[in-house]
Parts: C-alpha cells; structure tokens; sequence
DNA sequence: GAGTGGTCTAGACCACTGT
DNA sequence: CAGTGGTCTAGACCACTCC
C-alpha cells in the first residue's frame, strides 16, 4: 500500500475512534510529515484524501480541523399536502408561512429569499417530461432560499412552467410578485390548475464548482439533485423543478402509507 | 487562479462542450504537461480535481478517459404497496419475483444475492427509531444484491429486527431460509404483522473506504443513504433497514398523492 | 518493450491568518 | 511576524497494460 495511503488510514483511524474529536486541531503539515517520515507532499496527499471524503477541513493559514458534522433539515413530503390544505385558505393567513417554514421549523424572518424569471424553451429532457414539443416557450424561474444566519443558501431551484399556461394570469410572469403567498400551488390554482400528485426523482454525486461556490460547499459534501414533477388532476405535467441540496445540510423524508388488508 | 486550476477548467470546459466526449481517451499526461507548460505532477493535479468531480476516469498503464454515465436503476416507492399486496399471495408467485425485479426490470435469474445474519444490540441510535431500550437484543440482516453481469453489487443493506419480536417464527431467525418467497413483508406475516406505512430518510455524502471497495465505486462518486422506516397497524417499528446506494447507478423515485379538493 | 499512470522526493516560494 | 497551508518544480523510479 502506498504511504499516504497508510497515513490517511492511521488519521482516519484516530478520527473514528475518536481519538480525534470533531473541531479538533491536527498537527501542522511539516510536524506531521516528521512523525510520519515522509516530505510534505506525500503528507499533503495523505490529509487531501480525507478531506475528499469529508472527515477534515483545511483552512489556509490556520490549520487542519477534524470536520464537525452539520445540522441537517429535514423536508418531508407532507409538505405537497400541507401546501394543497393551504391554497385555499385567506390570503393573511398564507402570508404566515412558506413551505421552506413548514421543513425547517425557521420563522419566516429567518428566511432570505431570491426569485428571478427568464424566458425559456424545453429542450429534449424538458418537453419529453412535459409531454410538449422540443422548443416550447417555457417560463424558467430560478430561486435561491438562504437562513439568514448563513452565509450560503441550502437549495438552488430551477422550476419550469408553460408559458401558454401560465400566461392565463398575467401575474404570474411576473417575478416582482415573489414571494407569493401560497406558493406554487396557490399560483397554479388562480389559473384552475389543481394538482393530483408529486412526483419526485433523486439523485446524488460530487457539486460542479458552480455548485460548490453557490452552495458554499466544502470539498468531500455531495449534492442531492432532486426533480419534482407536478401533475395536475387531468393527468398533465404542469411544473418541472429541478432542485440542487446541499447533502451535509438536508434530509428528504418521504413516507409512504399503505393500504390496509 | 492556480495553474492546476486553470487547466482543469479548461478540461472540463472542453468535456462540457463537447469536444471531448464520453468514452474519449485523453492525451498522456507528459504530452498534457507539454502543452499547458507545466509539469507533469500539477497537470496531474489538474486531472485528479476532474477525478474527484467525476468527470474523468485514470486506468492505471493505459490512459485517462472521459467518463461515461452511467445507467442509473430505479428504486420506486410503488415497491412497498406491490410487495404488500404479493404477501398474501400463494406461494409459488412469490417465488417468482423479488422487488429488486420489481424496480430494475430485471429478471430473477439476473440477480446474485447474498444473506447474513448476526446477533447485534440496540445502540442509542437505533434504539431511539424503535423506542426500545438500548441494548435490547436485535436480529441484523446483512444482505447484498449484485446484477450477475457485473461485478459490484448495487445496494448494501443492513437490516434490523427485535429478536424477542421475530423470535415467535424460528425460521425467520435462519439466514438460510433467505432469500424468503415475499421479503421481509411477508415474514412479518408469518407472526402476524401487518405493514401500515414506511418511511424513507435520504441524504447523501462521499463513500467512505471500505463502501467504495464493496460497491466497487470510482472516485467521484457518492453514496445514497436510506434508511428504511416500517412502522406496523399498531404504530409499533417493526424493522429498520440501513441501505447504501451507489448514486451513480441509482435514482429514488417517489409519488406523493395529494388527496381532492 | 514502449507507453501509460502512480508514487515520492527535497526544496522553493507564495498566500493567508492571527497576534 | 511567526506559523500555517497552497502551489509548483524537475526529476526519479515503480507498476500496470498491451502489443
């Protein structure tokens, strides 16, 4: 086995049976390199292994820290019904909360919020789930939902809806709206869409580097990639969103009942 | 901005781009080296970032490779009302399918499977999902699934029972009965418990060592944890199920019913 | 055997952080 | 300013794959 190897083995061994603690300072690079009888790049090697695999952070100038875990929020799918229950309800009583506060238990002022709409076409993947042509004009909007006490948002969501839809409302092409009371649901219902179902498709892997900076990851955090498809009544695809999640930040809990025998 | 990232941005560009496509074999890395003016151990740096993002493959003596997606199997929520619904089905149709079939669309004959069962106690964690005490004695089910074709399996799974609950159908205490005609739905049958609903916890990080080795994962790859929740009519945990998932061969599919207004 | 990536060195110099 | 990590070099030698 190569040394570095042997030597991220022997950290990450301290580390698991806590002989490291979480926060907890390494030795600096050149001290470790002598214990370990190896040159600082071996060294740095070994350390940029475990940092790959999420165990430390380095931070420049300072040191090397074994990586405290996160806090993770949950979102449960109860929230597609809990957002149903509350289209219908008085426009104050919707002002209250937003679904991000139904996950999270955060209060609303604890919530930073940024919308923006574009003009868009389906391309392939797009118009096959929507079950339109390739080309259709869609109306892409791109949101970003930040706790304020951080510096980074916890979710970047591209949501897609029919332009020839939604237009029916003129308000809704409108991104000066956001944050509408409701949320989508309540959109959709002003131009008589009720939704049946949600459906949706998750997936992971290593964030891209725009990801990582927007998301504010450090290496060795994955990204949870998460389509919601939204059905309406007739059976008609009427919003597509793509959610990108920060995976040392966020639980999905989905549950499933079942029928009685 | 570094050199290595320099470069690395420039191969990523051209693999985004599509001047290098999947499966492509990229230049040596001394003639890389040559061409970006560097040498050959930060060209290397350069290509490991692509690495750990999951860009690229390095196959030791022979070349670096754009990497190739891969076919990713579905693992529905539907699964748990189907697996239900075959409990009390006679016998001989449970041995038909599994619902690994059930998800992958593979036949049985396809599928390599692999049981193992193991005395174990309740840790806080798990003490705490079954509100039992901690230490309480517990069956763990160790169980693997391999598509014959290949050769990493793509789910490890650990699963969790309370002894002194299963222990009322000896046979369910026998790795060898595995795999049980109808799953662990059906076992539950045997001692008279009904399912009322499951629920799935989801996120997702790097693999560790001994994960990557055992679901045969490349760098740059995540896993999917699940953690499997089945709650019976009594409102009782009757099983907790621990899954790892290759993300690069695996999505999560779940339909969230809304009910009419 | 030719060509590829894998590992390691010893040291230089830079950039950042906190005192 | 001292101490930390970040980057880069030029080259050596090893290990693997394929012809």
């Amino acid at each position: 086995m190569a040394k570095y190897e042997q030597i991220a083995d022997a950290l990450r061994a301290g580390i698991r049976a806590g002989r490291l603690l979480p926060g907890e300072r390494l030795p600096a690079e050149d001290k470790l390199a002598v214990r370990y009888r190896t040159s600082v790049p071996t060294l740095q090697r070994a350390l940029s292994e475990l940092v790959a695999e999420g165990l430390i952070d380095k931070r420049h100038g300072v040191g090397t820290f074994v990586r405290t875990p996160r806090r993770r929020i949950e979102r449960n799918n109860d929230r597609h019904q809990w957002e149903k229950d509350r289209v219908r309800r008085p426009k104050a009583e919707r002002l209250r909360t937003g679904s991000t506060e139904h996950d999270t238990g955060l209060e609303v002022t604890d919530l930073a919020f940024h919308a923006e709409y574009r003009d868009a076409t389906a391309d392939e993947d797009l118009a096959s789930v929507f079950g339109i042509p390739v080309g259709t004009r869609l109306l892409e909007r791109i949101y970003r939902t930040n706790c304020r006490a951080e510096d980074a948002p916890f979710a970047l969501v591209h949501s897609y809806l029919v332009h020839d839809v939604v237009a029916a409302n003129p308000d809704l092409l409108d991104a000066a709206n956001e944050p509408w009371p409701g949320g989508t649901q309540n959109q959709l219902y002003t131009i008589g869409i009720e939704l049946d179902r949600v459906t949706e498709r998750i997936t992971a892997r290593p964030p891209t580097v725009e990801e990582a900076d927007r998301l504010g990851l450090k290496k060795g955090v994955s990204v949870i990639l998460l389509r919601k498809i939204c059905t309406d009544t007739g059976g008609r695809v009427v919003e597509v969103s793509d959610v990108t999640l920060a995976a040392d930040r966020t639980e999905l809990v989905y549950t499933t009942p079942l029928k009685r025998w």
